[in-house]
DNA sequence: GAACTCTGTGGTTGCG
DNA sequence: CCGCAACCACAGAGTT
């Protein structure tokens, strides 16, 4: 029942995130780890623990197919979209789905997820920076749209690598020669971001400005609804910023993805790859994790089913879900799964498990340690990961432990309690590669600084519980970190009392951008992984976005004037003068911005008091260029009288030694000529006809421009003197 | 602190 | 019966 309505559902719940929140947490947080983190570590170094081929081959079929599906429906597709294209549609997505079988949008999502998300408000209108989107692209989960990849995910389910693969792909065909498409996945979770922006590139040269519509079409005149989906040409790109697939291209369908590029005349671009969007997005499946699991050595019960019952002490209220309390969840600023640890390991069944040693046990005599508790092999397969027997190769050894191994107080980890730490050989404590266990309340949490430049030191914080101290005692547990791929240099290592360990080394040439970070803990000749491992990345952080006691800062101000900026540059363009809708566009534009930034200007200026603070903008900060120097080379009247009026210096330089005026003239002569004129009839006394000027009342011609600049540049220099 | 976003997880179901 | 893929639901951290 439920299968049937999924396939009529094409729809597609009308909700719409968030994007520049979310874009700004994936900057922050990273992305999560998949399944077994340290298996993952070392996977990434070249240990392929589970090579399931087959999978592979299946998947690959299946794609083929796919495509030649493509090719026959690319036709009727084309000649569908084409006739929209002549109808002048609304740019807004439209919402035709419901006439697919049906089954109108509702019926997909249940109350509560529905309600999450058709909530969400439909603030699409942020703009990112490319820097942002960069980083984005870098962290984001699994976002590989290649089927065999996805077939793949157990061997590359690391989200970065993902992503550095999809941005690596080459761009994808469409039925244009000279259009591409920059990496779209084939398949993708529904209302998430693509793992990087997609871009249409074309070879031939389109005008700036063009608008680009994206459809996705799942059957003829059936559209699946999208969010922003219509961006401009800019230097033969257009870039869709924060594009989603919200509604769902239906069990078994794949949706057509057509671009409009609204020029004259028209052309549509179509892809030549499908793209699956469901619920759930690319997942590895669940079944082989068990198998995986097994494989190393899982505990499975009498009846030989796998996983592990969670032990009393260490279950929650909720039976249906079982979650372990003593499972820190992670959340560092580069990763780390949030349910890292057993969760997903134990499958609920009830097991009786005999007593080994109850002199061991404390609270919990009611289990046997799992077959995999046996030493570890001591070794890794990849060189680059070391064990406690060899690492650091000729670096700084353990960390020495303060006092002797005594410890003060000790703060608790995320609520956890003594009674929380299970056994070393406990089921808690989950198997991973080479028999590697992970050791719960010991937790990899920080790398500082994020950006990691290659020869800097770094710290890495391991926070160790203090229950697991108690229970093994510092003299028996010493630590170090593994990594992924490439050797680290140790600086030093220091054990607080609190129990955070400090691990300062150096960031060291990277192959990759990515370092994967585990730590290591030896107890009684056991070496144990954390439970948390980090991802570490080279790439530079994203400045925070301006906090809302900021909206009225010069960088705000800046921000503004910048835009007005680029709508001028794009107004130089002779051929963009030659249209008149741009022009129109340009005009709208402009007075958009001066509205905002009239506002924004007084209530900075309300809000600070004084242009004292308003001395330099943004990034321009170093060239040392004033409010007041980008206000002259905009033209812009009313800011300018603002400024003059709140006491800006209009003799300050920049950095060259320019002044506003000389900036102004130089950089746009004919526009800036308005502003040095009322800068002069401020200051010089100036008196000048022409009080109507605007940068785009210029730009219908006036027959005085170019010996008012004369003048109004030689006054201006008198005003100087 | 509430509401919301995001994403990884488990339960479930239908299909081959 | 099994594996897979898809759906639903939700936890929990982060964001606004």
């Amino acid at each position: 029942m439920r299968a049937s309505q999924s396939v009529d559902d094409l729809s597609l719940q009308g909700a719409a995130g968030d994007s520049m929140r979310r874009k700004r947490r994936s900057i922050e947080s990273g992305k999560a780890l998949g399944i077994g983190a340290l298996e993952e570590v070392l996977r990434h170094v070249g240990v392929d623990a589970n090579n399931s081929g087959s999978t592979g081959t299946t998947t690959t079929l299946k794609d083929h197919i796919s495509k030649q599906a493509n090719s026959r429906e690319r036709e009727a597709l084309r000649s569908a979209v084409n006739v929209t294209v002549q109808e002048e549609k609304p740019v807004k997505t439209p919402r035709i789905q419901s006439s697919a079988g049906g089954s109108p949008d509702s019926t997909d999502f249940g109350p509560s997820s529905k309600k999450r998300r058709s909530i969400q408000g439909e603030d699409s209108d942020h703009q990112l920076t490319d820097q942002e989107e960069e980083t984005d692209v870098n962290k984001d989960r699994d976002g590989d749209g290649d089927a065999e990849a996805d077939a793949d995910a157990g061997t590359e389910s690391e989200s970065g690598a993902r992503k550095n693969k999809e941005a690596d792909k080459p761009p994808l065909p469409t039925n244009i020669e000279t259009l591409k498409v920059k990496a779209l996945p084939d398949h993708w979770r529904c209302n998430k971001s693509l793992p990087t922006t997609l871009t249409l590139l074309s070879s031939k040269d389109i005008p700036d400005g063009t608008k680009v519509e994206v459809k996705a079409e799942i059957q003829r005149g059936t559209f699946g609804e999208l969010k922003n989906s219509t961006t401009t040409f800019k230097e033969n790109e257009a870039k869709f910023k924060d594009f989603r697939f919200v509604g769902r291209s239906g069990r078994g369908h794949s949706f057509t993805v057509a671009f409009y590029i609204k020029s004259d005349p028209p052309v549509t671009a179509i892809l030549s790859q499908k793209v699956k969007i469901t619920v759930d997005g690319p997942r590895p499946p669940r079944t082989r994790r068990l198998s995986e699991t097994h494989k190393k050595g899982a505990y499975s019960d009498s009846e030989g089913r796998l996983g592990y019952r969670c032990p009393p002490y260490q279950r929650t209220g909720s039976i249906g879900n079982l979650r372990s309390p003593h499972m820190v969840r992670s959340r560092n600023p580069m990763g780390g799964h949030p349910h890292m640890g057993v969760r997903r390991y134990y499958s609920g069944q009830m097991h009786e498990m005999p007593v080994r040693d109850r002199t061991m046990l404390g609270q919990n005599p009611n289990y046997v340690p799992p077959p995999h508790a046996q030493p570890p092999p001591g070794r890794f397969s990849n060189p680059n990961i070391y064990n406690l027997q060899q690492y650091p190769p000729g670096g700084v050894s353990y960390a020495e432990l303060p006092n002797g191994g005594h410890m003060g107080p000790q703060p608790l980890m995320n609520g956890m309690s003594n009674d929380m730490i299970p056994e070393l050989d406990s089921p808690g404590h989950r198997t991973v590669v080479d028999g590697m266990p992970v050791l719960q309340g010991f937790k990899l949490t920080n790398i500082i600084p994020s950006e990691g430049v290659e020869g800097q030191t770094v710290v890495a914080e391991l926070h160790v519980h203090k229950a697991l101290v108690k229970r093994f005692g510092w003299p028996n547990m010493l630590f170090c970190l593994a990594f992924g791929n490439s050797t680290p240099q140790f600086d030093n290592l220091d054990v607080t009392n609190s129990g955070t360990l400090y691990c300062h080394f150096k960031v060291p040439p990277m192959s990759t951008s990515v370092i994967q970070t585990a730590a290591l803990v030896k107890i009684d000749d056991k070496v144990y992984s954390c439970d948390s491992p980090l991802l570490f990345t080279n790439k530079q952080p994203v400045r925070r976005q301006q906090p809302a006691t900021e909206a009225y800062s010069p960088a705000a101000l800046g921000k503004i004037m910048l835009e007005v900026h680029r709508e001028l540059q794009s107004y130089r363009d002779p051929s963009f003068r030659k249209s008149k809708a741009a022009f129109h566009s340009l005009q709208l534009n402009i007075v958009k911005l001066e509205g905002q930034l009239l506002e924004l200007s007084r209530r900075c200026l309300a809000h600070l008091g004084s242009l004292e603070y308003l001395p330099t903008i943004d990034n321009a900060e170093q060239a040392g260029i004033t409010i007041l120097h980008l206000s002259g080379e905009f033209g812009w009247e009313k800011f300018i009288h603002l400024l003059l009026e709140a006491g800006a210096d209009m003799t300050q330089c920049d950095a060259q030694g320019r002044t506003a005026i000389d900036g102004a003239v130089l950089d746009v002569a004919c526009i800036t000529a308005w502003f040095v004129s009322t800068v002069t009839r401020q200051h010089t006394r100036y008196c000048a006809t022409d009080n109507a000027w605007s940068p785009y009342s210029w730009s219908e011609g006036s027959p005085n421009t170019i010996r008012e600049t004369a003048i109004v540049k030689s006054t201006a220099n008198v005003a100087r003197a």
